[in-house]
DNA sequence: ATAGGGTTAG
């Protein structure tokens, strides 16, 4: 308890009782305890002798987020007009995040007559970046001009941050560039606007421009880079700003640790990133996310649901930023069990699931082919709670597994409902046709991306390219490609690849080939697919010279991983991996399973080996492809009366394909397998995907 | 007796 009135003298200047209670104020820790104070003001008086008491007072009214009793506070004192308790009125608003309440309230105390100050424009420009309100921003700046606050570098530092947060950066770049002084502060703000904006590059020329000025970053500067360099990818850099943030020991700050940490991520160092969650002293939400994050986007998936169970350990609660990183993970391994799990441990932690949120638990039902639970999810929501991308994951979930005409369906529902539907939604209509072979369907959305006035990017030709291929209208593709206004991209051409290694055109494959090998010399799948139509063709010596080409790149097929889930364990799978008896008695398997595919017409597709070796080795490198393995794990250890469900990294090869057709017929097996590209539904000896996938 | 630039997810 705070010490009582009596002890202060009757006489006792009013700064000294100011400063007793301001103490008093300031370490209160409760709201009922501060309503006793404040009380307690009121009786004795005092309260109308202090103005700075009473900004005391509503300030912690609003660290308690009690901002309508800090204003009765307001309201009820005599000191309305004066600038001080206005500003403080404003702050209180601002600073907790309470800003349309804090923009009236501006609107307010100018009708009054109270004079605004070069205090009261931070607050209020605050209020409008975070609010996104470009109209009411530009209305205060000219208030600022007229007022003659216009070259004060607060105000000025807090109009560049204002035009950020609305998006106009020119404007805030043309407020930049009219200051007469700059300092430390301002250059950051306009750098962090590049940053926000996505413009990295920008922002790092910024940088220079800065440095080149004689200003160097401090630790605040030293987090937007970070960033800025992590959009970029370039690891080289990345160490550059890290070095810099040890030499300047800077990782005492931890959101410098947090920003170095996601750019780390961000470059794909994963290990780096690991040493720094290590080592750092103190961690939040924020370095924990992150590093679920590095996990998510290197592919690691398993590992962040393991960093969770950590962090679960360390008493750290998870928030809304935790539960879409964990649903992507879990979208991206296709476990039911996390995915059931991650959607009890949202509920439980009460984590509000808004609409984003809610797509994207959607979205990863559909992908853990679990279609059910993302309907019935969508279904839950009333339509005007609804928003686009609602629409297109349930599209895309439709697509993926092959129910065009369920996608088609939804996508009428959506206009008739009145909605827009923007780039991805044709993405996901136009794939959704494509993968159920609905030429005519696909053709009438493709027009109908006009009337919607959504412009054709190279994807969406790609979809019409890969439509007319698995209809086997290579002509058509080609046409496709031809009458596009911009320049086909390596997907565009990819596309048409893959129908040429379908239908077997040589011919037109290199052509293909050779404008993907231009665009993108680096990616490797699109080697292994000309590859392996050389070798349809048994033209062993393209495929010798591709191969030579890549390895003079230093290309190298990227690691195939199946994943399997059995007993609600999760196993992966390599191809030819190592024998130790776990694997063994899998291997054995699969040899057994062939030998009776064989009785059943079984020819090995030895085409899909990329090998030059002997036709029986390659059998036998056939037989460990990864996703032969998990299936042969899957039918040894899984109910024989469930369904087998593999998630596999890249395109199932066809001799898989072949064989897991072939299995759920004569083992009467339901198998899904999902592949970089869709599912596919095994049942009775064929494939939803009709083998063109 | 008050102020401006900051990290994760999409």
């Amino acid at each position: 308890m705070f010490r009582p009135l009596l002890t202060l003298h009757k006489n006792t200047p009013i700064f000294e009782i100011e400063r007793h209670y301001d103490r008093i104020i300031q370490s209160c820790n409760t709201f009922p305890f501060l309503t006793q104070i404040h009380s307690l003001l009121t009786t004795t008086g005092i309260i109308n002798q202090s103005v700075h008491l009473v900004a005391r007072i509503i300030i912690k009214y609003s660290d308690f987020l009690h901002l309508q009793t800090a204003r009765f506070l307001f309201d009820a004192t005599h000191h309305q007009s004066s600038s001080f308790l206005s500003n403080t009125m404003l702050r209180a608003y601002a600073n907790s995040g309470f800003c349309s309440d804090a923009l009236n309230f501006y609107s307010l105390i100018r009708k009054t007559g109270v004079l605004p100050n070069n205090f009261t424009f931070p607050f209020t420009l605050k209020s409008c970046a975070t609010n996104s309100v470009p109209m009411y921003g530009k209305l205060i700046h000219s208030e600022i001009i007229r007022t003659g606050f216009g070259s004060d570098v607060y105000v000025e530092a807090a109009l560049v941050d204002m035009y950020a947060g609305c998006g106009l950066i020119e404007d805030g770049r043309q407020v930049f560039d009219k200051m007469s002084k700059r300092d430390l502060v301002c250059w950051t703000a306009m750098i962090t606007a590049y940053e926000q904006a996505e413009r990295a590059e920008t922002a790092l020329l910024l940088l220079h421009e800065m440095q080149r000025e004689g200003f160097s970053m401090d630790w605040v500067t030293t987090v937007t880079v970070a960033s800025a360099v992590g959009q970029l990818g370039d690891a080289r850099n990345g160490r550059a700003v890290h070095g810099y943030a040890i030499r300047n020991v800077f990782l005492h700050e931890l959101p410098v640790v947090n920003s170095v940490l996601a750019m780390y991520a961000k470059c794909g160092e994963v290990e780096i990133a690991e040493t720094i969650f290590d080592l750092a002293k103190q961690r939040n939400i924020i370095t924990w996310n992150s590093m679920l994050t590095c996990y998510t986007q290197n592919g690691l998936a398993s590992e962040a649901l393991a960093l969770f169970e950590q962090m679960k350990v360390f008493g750290v609660n998870p928030n809304e930023v935790t539960a879409l990183i964990l649903v992507s993970a879990c979208s991206y391994l296709g476990s039911r069990k996390h995915a059931a799990k991650i959607h009890d441990v949202i509920v439980q932690n009460k984590i509000d699931i808004n609409i984003t949120l809610r797509n994207a638990i959607m979205d990863m039902y559909a992908k853990c082919a679990d279609l059910d639970t993302a309907l019935g999810m969508f279904k839950e929501v009333p339509v005007n709670c609804l928003d686009v991308s609602s629409w297109n994951t349930l599209i895309a979930g439709y697509g993926m597994h092959g129910y065009g005409k369920e996608a088609l369906k939804l996508f009428n529902q959506m206009k008739d409902e009145n909605f827009q539907p923007n780039h991805i939604t044709f993405t996901s209509v136009l794939s959704a046709c494509s993968h159920s072979g609905l030429v005519n369907e696909g053709k009438k959305c493709f027009a109908e991306m006009e009337i919607f006035s959504v412009t054709k990017e190279p994807k969406h030709f790609a979809c019409m390219v890969d439509m007319y291929g698995r209809a086997g209208l290579l002509n058509e593709a080609y046409e496709v490609i031809k009458d596009m206004k911009s320049q086909a991209n390596d997907e565009v051409w990819g596309a048409l690849l893959l129908a040429c290694k379908i239908h077997g055109n040589t011919n037109l494959a290199e052509v293909a080939a050779d404008n993907i090998f231009h665009l993108e010399p680096q990616h490797t799948g699109y080697y292994v697919l000309m590859s392996n139509i050389y070798a349809d063709s048994r033209n062993w010596q393209e495929v010798g010279n591709l191969r030579r080409d890549m390895k003079n790149k230093g290309l190298r097929k990227p690691a195939a991983v199946s994943l399997i889930e059995v007993n609600n364990e999760l196993h992966g799978f390599r191809t030819g991996e190592q024998l130790d008896t776990f694997t063994r008695n899998i291997y054995h398997k699969v040899e057994q399973m062939v030998v009776e595919l064989k009785m059943e017409g079984y020819v090995p597709d030895l085409s899909c080996v990329f090998h030059d070796v002997e036709d029986e080795d390659k059998q036998g490198m056939l037989n460990y492809h990864g996703e032969k393995l998990a299936l042969a794990f899957g039918l040894m250890n899984v109910d024989a009366d469930l369904p087998i469900f593999i998630n596999k990294n890249l395109r199932v090869c066809s001799d898989c394909h072949s064989v897991f057709k072939l299995i759920s017929g004569v083992y009467r097996r339901k198998i899904t397998v999902r592949d970089v590209n869709r599912f596919h539904h095994f049942e009775n000896g064929m494939c939803s995907c009709s083998d063109y996938w």
